[in-house]
DNA sequence: CCCCGATATCGAATCGGTTCGACCGAAGAT
DNA sequence: ATCTTCGGTCGAACCGATTCGATATCGGGG
């Protein structure tokens, strides 16, 4: 079932095979159809390793994804969808590479081992061993996150940093003077995630700029974390009215452990976050964030990719997105305990 | 930067590289080091697209995934990171297709071209177009889930039918006698999802079994429809006092709409149902339900699939898993209203 | 009747690896 | 001193496609 047998069959070469099947020569009408004939008699298709040798390309793109181990937030499942949707509508066929750093085994085989056409890469830090590395091989990549060079790669994000600053603008025009940031993991923070430092950053103007009271406290990306992540805020902060956030994962969490407590949402205390639109409407009650447009980006991020790959020379674009904040049900005017 | 790069640099043989890097035959140890020293000066990795044409194996499986469009479910979810992570292992990559029909591209492309060296595939049908399809290219394959002739190929799953006749039993014992049972949505049933079939199976028979009211629904996978399949429900069946549900994603609407309508969980009414072990924890009140190892059955598929790609001829295996229910906090004794 | 150009097809090189058989020199056996 | 053996290396074929230059055939113009 290679062209060879092709090619036999139908009494012609394996090259008139080719050109048959690309159209980049003209083959003649009787040819085309017995050609044609016999491909879907043995339902034949060209061998992809073979093609990818001799064209010097896969027509597969790698998506690097958190390391195994680690849950995807509904954020980062919106991402990947959309990036293997979009791959899917260009004919691109897509890699998965669960990876944190530069050494992992599967990463180094993706970019080492010419596998991939070019590469979308998730959950970057400040400082990025794998951006270095990429940047290294020349092969084209696209970020879903940016680093502390922005120039030195194309990349799409979320602009957590003003939109954690506009969540607590909104919390303090709503009268709440003291204000949690409940961010990302430790280990994540720690580990120069960018949204983590970020979001930081612009809580603390934010807190700032307004003369608030604040904390900030790291939670893992799982409901029972955000129970204990307020349990301690509120037991170490008792004057404390308003949380905001990145953390969508923790939200459930988070509602629980306030509803123990006895405060009610947003009658007593207030929430505002960053968190996927679809994730957002589906707390109870829908969460006032930013809507993160993850299927957007996730389209973007691959449209850049294409055209990075189709013409590596290109500039380098990048897109930071600051969705408006919808106002759900986790916002209300502060009411001192 | 390709292997006669390598070899000229090194003074020897493109074949002496080869084997320097494979060990298939030996090589002094002067040459040896030589060649790694400008293989790790130059940073070279051998071409796999070469490689794979050679040797006839890409070392990549394929993971099909329910098609683009509809959002992973918990479970599924895990299912594909535990077959990302049993792959990485074994030093497999993957390359995803969000595939639901024979016919779609990406799936064609896997399997027709040759990319891959077998193929896990995820929401099978009762009748799978696909799994004829991939039964007669002879590429390897293993199911998670299982069609209507399970001993055609190779397969894991979970068994809907015992499972949720298990939870019918236990709802019956505490004095239920009005159950509904919450299926997937209507399209993946009406396509033949398997899941959804054993389970009206398994239901039906427990109920026939107990002599007990019932109404079966199905529910999209979003909380949004957990809320009004609930709701029509109470509104039809007023006397409804259980559910038994497959449907991890609906739960989230199936509390809230209780909680609407005034009834508590358990004391009002009960649930059980088949669900991920982490969502089922993760859910508040945490969910009674027969705890899927997602984990575990991936990595079991995966290892199914080196086992069948090192050799075909092995017979087919399946391993169909039915574990306990988990009494958590979602089932109590009947109360009527 | 010969030459020209267009059309359709073929043959061979190439991509970058792996692998088999051949070869060469040195050490050990007779 | 000659024959084997064996460790180490090389050259060439091969995997299955694409693509370039060459060639064969045919009709039309001069």
């Amino acid at each position: 079932m290679n062209i060879g047998e092709i090619a036999r069959r139908s009494g012609v070469s394996r090259s008139t095979v080719s050109y048959a099947l690309s159209g980049k020569r003209r083959v003649s009408k009787v040819t085309q159809q017995r050609i044609q004939a016999v491909i879907d008699e043995l339902g034949y298709r060209p061998n992809a390793s073979a093609r990818a040798l001799k064209e010097g390309r896969t027509r597969t793109i790698g998506l690097v994804i958190p390391p195994a181990g680690r849950r995807l937030t509904d954020m980062q499942l919106g991402f990947v969808a959309s990036v293997v949707d979009a791959a899917g509508r260009a004919d691109l066929d897509v890699l998965l590479s669960p990876s944190g750093g530069e050494h992992d085994r599967s990463f180094e085989r993706m970019v080492g081992g010419k596998r991939v056409d070019g590469v979308v890469l998730m959950e970057i830090r400040l400082e990025d061993d794998r951006v270095a590395r990429l940047r290294q091989t020349g092969l084209p990549f696209v970020g879903i996150g940016h680093t502390n060079h922005p120039e030195e790669m194309s990349w799409v994000d979320i602009d957590y940093e003003t939109l954690i600053s506009k969540c607590v603008h909104h919390l303090a025009d709503l009268g709440h003077r003291r204000i949690a940031l409940v961010n990302r993991s430790a280990e994540l923070v720690a580990a120069g995630y960018g949204p983590g430092h970020r979001a930081q950053t612009g809580f603390a103007r934010a807190v700032a700029e307004r003369g608030l009271d604040s904390v900030q406290r790291c939670c893992a990306d799982d409901a029972q974390s955000g129970v204990a992540c307020v349990e301690a805020l509120l037991g170490e902060h008792p004057g404390l009215t308003a949380i905001a956030t990145i953390n969508e994962a923790a939200m459930p969490g988070v509602y629980r452990a306030l509803a123990q407590a006895g405060l009610a949402v947003p009658r007593d205390f207030s929430i505002a976050g960053v968190a996927a639109q679809h994730w957002a409407e589906n707390l109870h009650p829908p969460l006032t964030a930013a809507d993160v447009p993850a299927d957007e980006l996730g389209a973007r991020a691959v449209e850049l990719l294409i055209q990075r790959i189709a013409d590596p020379a290109t500039p380098h674009l990048s897109l930071l997105l600051a969705p408006a904040i919808s106002l759900r049900g986790t916002t209300g005017p502060a009411r001192p305990r």
